[in-house]
RNA sequence: GGAGAGGUCGCCUAGAGGCCUAUGGCGCCGCACUGGAAAUGCGGUUCGGGGAAACCCGUCGGGGGUUCGAAUCCCCCCCUCUCCGCCA
């Protein structure tokens, strides 16, 4: 959610952000005219009440002094009073709800520097890192996996359904090896790590803006109200939820291991082969939350530590920004990485980095205290994958294929796999 | 899943239909005293909304209800603790 003073301050600017990332405006129409409404009513409403209170004040004290028909006639007053305060209530409560509907309609404004752009495909490259490997230097990642048995996509398929991967062997070694290097990492530049549920209720999942809009993409344990998490973005950014932080305690940073949960609904058909989109997948994601002024640089040295885990794996990649086309509905600004994956001929996503500013902290209620007699304020929250394991996984088995077949565990690696190649 | 006890302003706590405009303590902030501090004293200290301000309104886990009036009574839900059952 963004702020309701900035929309009453400065609303063709917020429309103007808000068409740059192609969502529509009329929900500020809306609830701009509501706003205006609802304090009118308010202070109707509010006088009202007054009035009652200070009448209900004297009621109390005449029947505590035994004048009952003074209190008697009062009371009739009174009442008449109540039913236009439950009139003005009822109207009040129905605006509410209609700003605040509208208000989940209203996509966070994308950071004035986000370029312009109509798809991924208009994401500019800031800068790529490594030597590719020759697109067709190595045959797809599934090729080599079903050679070496490292997965076996058909019994994946019995158990689940198919995007559901069961690694075998060496292959399930290397998926565990992978979240200890990144958990290394993580640990190294400072992400406290925590270990969360992977269920996550509505309030959670409406804290990071999963709810409403997003909800069919994701698995429902409808009986229960719970939810399977899409990332630990969402159970690591509700840690603080509903929380006055002390100044001092920022910037928090804290980094989870998880299995995500992803329906891919509307998806079918694209990348349907490998690893390369699948309905549960591991990742190491990192989570931080800022004092506001400070958020724009974490959000370089955020992508800067998810780099490092690509680096440390020895895999090229580039790095995009996201274009105000691809900006999620949430985010403010963001990066991408992209590993290279020569036998499927495509840059693969492997982690992407944004800066939420408010807008996560505003839907969770998360502030924090500036000074020790400050109102509170709301943090900034970002979040970065470091990294999504099964397409890091992908890219691994393609660019690090051996002319003899084998596979080589890049050096920061092997202490976590305990060998250096996979024959 | 069953039974019981609870949930009050950061923490502890009083509160039992109108003297609640929610008490007291701790902590915190300011001031005084001090060379500086401790101790002490005085004042302030939930969070949110409206207002230029004075001030007004809401807020006692959440939501309904009863009532002229609810922290207080009734109903539903959530959470915590204890015991029982089941279980890795």
């Amino acid at each position: 959610m963004i702020g309701l003073q900035r929309i009453r301050e400065d609303p063709d600017g917020v429309k103007a952000a808000v068409a740059r990332k192609g969502e529509p405006t009329e929900p500020v129409d809306r609830v701009l005219a509501a706003d205006e409404r609802r304090r009118s009513l308010e202070a109707q409403a509010n006088e009202l009440r007054a009035e009652r209170n200070a009448g209900n004040k004297e009621l109390g004290a005449l029947m505590r002094d035994g004048r009952r028909e003074d209190g008697e006639a009062l009371k009739a007053r009174m009442a008449e009073l109540s039913e236009r305060i439950d009139a003005f209530s009822a109207e009040l409560g129905q605006l509410e709800d209609a700003i605040e509907a509208d208000m989940l309609l209203i996509p966070n404004l994308p950071d004035p520097s986000v370029p312009d752009g109509n798809g991924p495909e208009d994401n500019p490259v800031l800068r790529t890192w490594g030597e590719p490997r020759p697109e067709g230097d190595a045959p797809p990642h599934w090729e080599t996996a079903e050679r070496l048995g490292l997965f076996d996509l058909e019994r994946g398929a019995k158990i689940a359904g198919s995007g559901f991967i069961l690694y075998t062997g060496a292959g399930a070694r290397l998926q565990r090896a992978l979240i200890g290097l990144m958990l290394e990492l993580a640990e190294r530049h400072g992400y406290t790590e925590v270990w969360s549920p992977l269920l996550v209720n509505a309030a959670s999942a409406r804290g990071t803006g999963q709810l409403p809009d997003k909800e069919h993409q994701m698995y429902v344990v409808e009986r229960d109200d719970l939810y399977l998490i899409p990332t630990a973005e969402v159970p690591v950014t509700n840690l603080y939820r509903d929380e006055i932080l002390p100044a001092d305690r920022l910037p928090i940073y804290h980094a989870a291991y998880t299995p995500c949960f992803r329906r891919e609904a509307g998806a079918a058909g694209k990348d349907t082969r490998g690893l390369l989109r699948v309905h549960q997948f591991d990742k190491v994601e990192m989570v931080k939350f800022v004092h506001p002024s400070t958020s724009a640089d974490e959000l370089e040295s955020l992508t800067r530590d998810a780099e490092e885990v690509l680096e440390a794996l020895e895999l090229p990649y580039r790095v995009v920004e996201r274009c105000t086309a691809d900006v999620g509905f949430a985010q403010a600004r963001g990066y991408d990485l992209e590993a290279w994956s020569p036998g499927v001929g495509k840059w693969l996503e492997v982690s992407s980095a944004s800066n939420y500013t408010d807008f996560q902290a505003r839907r969770m209620n998360l502030r924090f205290r500036p000074a020790a007699d400050a109102r509170p304020e709301l943090v900034h929250t970002l979040n970065g994958s470091g990294l999504g394991m099964s397409r890091t996984y992908a890219a691994l088995l393609e660019a690090h294929l051996q002319p003899d077949g084998s596979i080589r565990i890049p050096e920061a690696l092997r202490p976590h796999f305990g060998s250096d190649a996979i024959r």
